[in-house]
DNA sequence: GAAAATTAGTAACATATGTTACTATTCAGC
DNA sequence: GCTGAATAGTAACATATGTTACTAATTTTC
């Protein structure tokens, strides 16, 4: 099991496996939760950025695009995107803003809420039930954790 | 910053916040990470998938397009563009096996092995800087919590 | 207060990724 | 040993995502 460390190896000098590789595990079970989550998705005809652009929606009540970038990991372009699918499917209403017209207030319509309420349920179900495998003070320093390596992939 | 709970509130019922919620946030950190690690991939020529393929094959020495794809979250079609483009770039061999000649046997040229490695040290070393913001026990917690969900993420 | 720089958002293009269906080979059952 | 099911891998297509460059509105600077 240990790696070798002759010349002929041919990680020589190098002992690296993908398999325990922390960035890559915590990417792989990113997929994972995300394939999961897809069938919530599917179901209320919602894409993953439509879901999340929703979600940030609900949240705030009233936010402009940018903010909406700001405050997730997606580019402009998604935001852009994902609000179109969004309104094209009247989850969502745009009012432009009278005190800066190059911004456009986003809002959910009843019909958005409810389809968030659904899938934000399924949602926490299913957080739920994953960090139920864990004890209380493994899901807290989970999030501490979490909290950490948050700055640090961008800073390091 | 506690939810409403009234029948105005666009959550009404729902207390959910995307920020919060802890499978978004580890899609966000993966996202992270990969971005960071990006470069190191770019600067070698070599994309995402064809780097963990090249890892894979590393660990392995020799294995088999289908054993790569039961080591990594990839589908079998992204497995053979990986290898294509690998082999293009002339850092991987295939073999064709003769006892089963459907399956080919893939090994990286010692050119490979070199771009694996250089990479596979700028990985490490990135790993290392964002752990060592952790305790020590909370990279063993991070390890443990890891392992739990990665099995509850798809069984549950 | 006009010209230059900045910002919000999108269009158009290129690239990447997922999906379905196919070929070639091997395995299983009879 | 022949027929039907299974497996490894890929081609061809559809969809999704990232990138660049643009428009329109606003702010800044002189």
């Amino acid at each position: 099991m240990a790696a070798q460390k002759d010349g002929l190896s041919p990680n020589a000098g190098v002992s690296f496996s993908l398999e325990e590789f922390i960035p890559f595990r915590i990417v792989s079970l990113g997929h994972a939760f995300s394939r999961r989550l897809a069938d919530a998705y599917d179901d209320e005809g919602v894409t993953i950025p439509e879901w999340r652009v929703l979600a940030v929606i609900a949240e705030h009540r009233r936010i402009a695009a940018r903010d909406v970038v700001a405050r997730t990991p997606m580019d402009k372009m998604s935001v852009s995107r994902a609000v179109s699918g969004l309104e094209h499917k009247q989850l969502v209403e745009r009012a432009p803003e009278e005190t800066d017209r190059r911004v456009a207030m986003l809002t959910l319509t009843s019909h958005g809420r409810s389809i968030f309420r659904r899938i934000a349920k399924i949602a926490l179900d299913y957080e739920a039930r994953i960090l139920s495998e864990l004890t209380v003070s493994e899901r807290k320093a989970l999030c501490t954790s979490l909290s950490k390596l948050e700055v640090g992939a961008n800073n390091l």
